[in-house]
RNA sequence: GCCCGGGUAGCUCAGGGGUAGAGCAGUGGAUUGAAAAUCCUCGUGUCGGUGGUUCGAUUCCGCCCCUGGGCA
């Protein structure tokens, strides 16, 4: 499928971002083999350990044709952020990877730096959840400060709730810190950047194949093997990151007789389009300077 | 064949003599440590067809077509 693209400059990192089903794995491991480099993980959810199957995370036998890093290697109960990936992945830069994932917001650390603002302790976001529950939103926004709030979209919970973290943490305005972001590990001047740009219906019949194989693949006994770690209310947005795999809170509704496996199939596969939307959003505005990869 | 419903946006449906509106889907957008997260924007469609009543019908009436149920 890949076999006509000119391989990119073997000097430099390259990195490979797209909406997900989009082939980008495998794109990923034709120029890890063709060029000897190792496929490092640009994806939030492919990081923990919870789910192989339903975050189609690469199969043991591609892992046996190149070194892969950053997948799997995140528990169930351990913090994890693009701090924590930004950290992570700068040490593996030497390795000269082919990074690849669906995660706008760890390119955009990578390429064009994240401010380091000091950890926000769980006992303030504890807090800040409690007051958010019990005053709403507006509360949160009236201790900000100035500057932090005009940048802020005043309706989105999980934005404010940080900016009010950060405030209370350190003291400082998150605007503040964000003004002093430093220069990036990678410059997108310094990398070789691709884009999957697929067609959307091509994409949509992918995304519903993938389901279908996923389930061959034995996602339904990730979903039993989660089940006992499943949280009380997983539609809390506070409720961790790798309840949220598209396809987890649908398959563990099915198998507590809440859903037919018709309609966790159809809920899933279209939070999966849903998702592939907002992918491409991004990618539209913050990946302008990319090359695109036309697919078919 | 008869009786009773229903036929309105891609789907489910609300409405009602002055040419119509919700949810979902879809679209476009935002995005600096939860990012597969979180949030915002956008609603003209032969109101099944055809005659009639009316200044005016998608709305009332007749007939026809389709569809769900009941009775034969």
């Amino acid at each position: 499928m890949f076999a006509d693209l000119p391989l990119p400059d073997p000097a430099r990192p390259v990195l490979i971002a797209g909406p997900t089903a989009s082939g980008k794995s495998a794109l990923a491991l034709h120029l890890a083999q063709a060029q000897g480099r190792s496929v490092v993980n640009a994806d939030a959810l492919q990081v923990h350990d919870s789910w192989r199957v339903l975050t189609a995370r690469p199969p043991v036998e591609d892992e046996a044709l190149a070194p892969h890093r950053l997948y799997g290697h995140v528990g169930r109960d351990d913090a994890y952020s693009v701090g924590h990936w930004l950290r992570e992945v700068t040490p593996l830069l030497a390795e000269n990877p082919v990074i690849v994932g669906g995660t706008g917001l760890y390119f955009l650390a990578l390429t064009e730096g994240l401010a380091e603002i000091p950890p926000t302790p769980p006992e303030i976001r504890a807090e800040a959840d409690q007051r958010l529950a019990e005053q709403g939103l507006a509360a949160l926004l009236d201790e900000l400060d100035p500057d932090s709030r005009v940048r802020l979209d005043p309706q989105n919970p999980a934005r404010v709730q940080r900016a009010w973290e950060v405030l209370k943490a350190t003291g400082r305005g998150i605007a503040a810190w964000q003004a002093e972001t430093g220069p990036p590990v990678l410059p997108l001047s310094q990398a070789t950047g691709l884009v999957m740009m697929p067609r959307i219906d091509w994409l949509n019949a992918r995304i519903d194949a993938r389901f279908e194989t996923m389930l061959a693949q034995g996602a339904l006994d990730e979903a039993r093997a989660a089940l006992p770690h499943w949280p009380a209310d997983q539609t809390l947005p506070t409720a961790p990151l790798w309840t949220k795999a598209i396809g987890a809170p649908e398959l563990i509704a099915h198998l507590r007789g809440q859903m037919s496996l018709d309609e966790a199939r159809d809920a899933a596969t279209l939070a999966t389009r849903q998702y592939a939307k907002r992918q491409r959003s991004w990618f539209r505005k913050r990946m302008a300077q990319w090359f695109p990869v036309l697919i078919p």
